[in-house]
DNA sequence: TCAAAAGTGTTCTTATTACACCCATGG
DNA sequence: CCATGGGTGTAATAAGAACACTTTTGA
């Protein structure tokens, strides 16, 4: 066994990208570094993976540490372990995305997350380490994701309305969606329970409020249920596809 | 710095699915160990990377060093990292899954590729560490991969029949495809080139053989193309899916 | 009564599916 | 002349895309 004790030292990290919906915008959890490497710049919440520790686990303290919130959805996306990425040495970092109610979220206390604080997607322009590069992966990967799985509904408050959603899809999907097929197809896809509520407080007509059936849905995936919502096309963009059969 | 001492005696390794295609089914390249742990049973192709040595390095050496083949599609999948999941350690595992021309391959002196051993995907029950599940992964995210990029190319020989390329797609995504539907789509993609020459020496009408125009695919990418290849939908399983705009 | 967002149907176009016969070759 | 796989078209159905007006509420 000796002959691989040259490899027993490295350290791997998970970095989180935590995602949250507010305004409109699709936001993400960032901290300001507060010690060297890369002190006073944002980055990615993140740590060492402890060595009786998994990785969906060490993800999901990380998660909770800084956020409380436990019980999350959470993906792994991809490992980044370029030579140089880390001045300490060779760390290697397992990318995770999670997705939360962005009002459930309360700071909590620990030192990490002092200095945390919710961006805009859309602005982050530079981050510690390849934190950068890493986030860029996960917001392909959940623009992906969300296509596939009803796990949208991961960001929004339980009880939402159809407008909410469809902000909630254009943020993530980076397009304009039209509202009538929108709505056509959420509801004809049977997830969505109506719960015979409004809005209040809204200065115009309030609108429906619905929740996610997550219980219909499971017995959907049982039944081999496939969840597709596909990226807007632009008008002048034609489509090239291929589908057999 | 040494605060995360504690955290530097881990390791990583890489592991490689290495998919071909030959008679008509997707094997994996597997190799019989020739040494502790699991000595005897049947593994993926994997090893540590090396202090300064990218993963994606990594994978390719150990493609390499089997079958001496370069430049080939490799994908990386998923970090596999259960605490136990090592016996010499903690040692967390980069999952990659690479497509190679069954033809190319030739088997390479090197020690560890002395057992190595193409398997038919469908009849591999069992692998050393937890490589069953890692094989699994990757057979999955080929079926995905190979829907929405035109990858399934690269497990052909340079010149194909469409024929051979429908059974390829149909043992990768475990179905049946129409003849006339699939050539249909395919042809219509404008992807392949027609070479002007048929098979030789088969006792039957002979095919046409095509290539894969890699040049226009890229001038396709460029502008925005969309390869789709869908699943095959059984008829009696009615889809639900849910598409806006 | 106005502003603001909610809510709603139809038509057109495109893609998918299902399906069966003739063709070219080697043995 | 036969066995084998190659090659082809059409019609029916389903999904996607485009598009504009009425409704409800609070201010």
């Amino acid at each position: 066994m000796t002959e691989f004790d040259n490899f027993f030292k490295s350290a791997f990290t998970v970095d989180n990208v935590i995602f949250g919906f507010d305004e409109g915008d699709l936001k993400v959890l960032l901290i300001k570094r507060g010690e060297a490497p890369y002190m006073g710049q944002w980055a990615l919440p993140g740590y060492f993976v402890y060595p009786n520790e998994d990785l969906d686990t060490a993800a999901n303290r990380v998660l909770e540490e800084l956020t409380g919130l436990r019980h999350v959805y959470l993906e792994q996306v991809k490992t980044f372990g370029a030579v140089n990425r880390h001045p300490f040495g060779r760390v290697i970092t397992v990318a995770y995305f999670s997705l939360v109610k962005i009002n459930d979220y309360k700071l909590q206390p620990a030192s990490i997350a002092r200095k945390a604080q919710w961006h805009p997607v859309s602005e982050v322009k530079e981050l510690a380490f390849d934190h950068f590069e890493i986030l860029q992966s996960c917001f392909q990967r959940l623009k992906s994701s969300v296509r596939w799985r009803p796990i949208g509904f991961e960001l929004l408050p339980p009880h939402f309305t159809l407008t909410e959603l469809q902000h909630l899809y254009e943020a993530i999907l980076e397009t304009e969606l039209d509202k009538r097929n929108f709505r056509k197809k959420i509801l004809g896809m049977d997830l969505l329970l109506d719960l015979d509520q409004t809005q209040e407080g809204v200065a115009h007509r309030p609108a429906k409020l619905y929740r996610f059936d997550r219980e219909k849905y499971l017995r959907f995936q049982a039944e081999g249920f496939n969840f597709e919502l596909k990226e807007g096309q632009r008008k002048e963009v034609r489509k090239r596809r291929m589908e057999a059969v």
